[in-house]
DNA sequence: GTCTATATCCAGATAGAC
DNA sequence: GTCTATCTGGATATAGAC
């Protein structure tokens, strides 16, 4: 096997081991096992067992644009993505939402690091600051950005976009972590996720059809 | 010191550590130490480390009612807090959030045992559920029950309790977890939780003062 | 109940042969 | 690059004196 494969290796095994016991409880040991040698030959890889760490959260950050990428989402600028959420219907804001929701529980390597992350985020205040950046401010900043457009054409109405991100996102992150510990239940939170969708829709669009419904 | 004394102070010193470092870093000599003994003496009150473990999340779970009840919330049966949401005003609500959010946040043992339980919530299925039941689902339940009842009294509109329920409670748990993991962003969490609140307030009562403002 | 002394084990890491 | 052998330190836990 190649020198590249090798540490590539490493990095995943220890990804899936420290996503699920947390780095402490992981042994090098236990990662030599999973990637198929012994302990010491780690050490011809990398220096020590946080260097580990260290190169799994650098490369997955690096990697993060890539994989976004994939499902048609361009965190850095949300503006070519209005268009997407532009006279979208219910149904397809769903959709749209329901598929950004599975990738994020069932790409491994997304869905470890996260895992890993919410184990490790009070180990450092670098780590803290990645955690909230990357799973809390990006996506908030990223559909402030699309709400802000739909409220100057007249598209949704709201007077806060970034309350409004965060009235959207939440109930998303709050789900995908009941997923996250509970993965048994995730037809259980998709039906909350769609439900939600459904009355975030309903709300920001103009709210006179359902309230002539209701009366 | 008595007996109990020193057992508590093992359960407070304990919780301490674990809610920062997580259960695998922390030694039973640390927890000596910071008890004010030395690690053998902690056999004498708990059978092991993993005892400790089990003590803290057992007492913790048995005092959660009666914390909940000095800031009168009454996660049991929420029917008793809705008068209280009835006819209440946009800023006396932000305040009852508000006096909520900073209790989780500054009661040493309720925010203790929270940044303790994400940490761990992964080690084993039971203390998965637990985190799910206690952070969300009970949480999610009360306010349910508080907005069922004012849609059938025409207090607000909407449909759908559940979902109301989820996009009113999950960006407050956000924010929660934002200000565990960095305490220094406090104040910059209670300005959005104010403007979230606002603008729930403003989407579920009636909105035609809104609108009429904008038009 | 607390201590010292100790047993046992396993961790991360290194040396050096192949 | 991989291995075996080993070092060193620290972990949980026990024995038994006070």
């Amino acid at each position: 096997m190649k020198q590249e494969d090798t540490k590539q290796k490493i990095l995943d095994k220890s990804l899936e081991l420290f996503s699920t016991q947390g780095y402490d409880s992981v042994s090098v040991g236990e990662i030599a096992k999973a990637v198929g040698i012994k302990a010491p030959s780690l050490y011809n890889h990398f220096p020590g067992k946080q260097a580990i760490f260290d190169a799994i959260v650098e490369s997955t950050v690096a990697q993060y644009e890539v994989d976004t990428g994939k499902i048609d989402i361009h965190v850095q600028n949300a503006k070519q993505d209005i268009p997407v959420f532009t006279e979208i219907t219910e149904d397809a804001l769903f959709e749209k939402v329901r598929q950004i929701f599975e990738y994020s529980l069932h790409n491994e390597s997304i869905s470890r690091f996260r895992r890993m992350m919410t184990i490790e985020q009070f180990r450092s205040p670098e780590l803290a600051a990645l955690y909230t950046r990357r799973y809390v401010e990006r996506i908030l900043d990223y559909h402030a950005g699309i709400f802000r457009a739909l409220i100057a054409s007249g598209e949704i109405r709201s007077e806060d976009p970034d309350a409004l991100a965060m009235m959207y996102v939440a109930p998303v992150l709050t789900l995908i972590g009941v997923c996250d510990r509970q993965p048994e239940r995730e037809s259980e939170c998709l039906e909350k996720l769609q439900k939600h969708v459904r009355l975030f829709f309903r709300m920001v669009h103009d709210g006179s059809r359902q309230r002539g419904e209701k009366q």
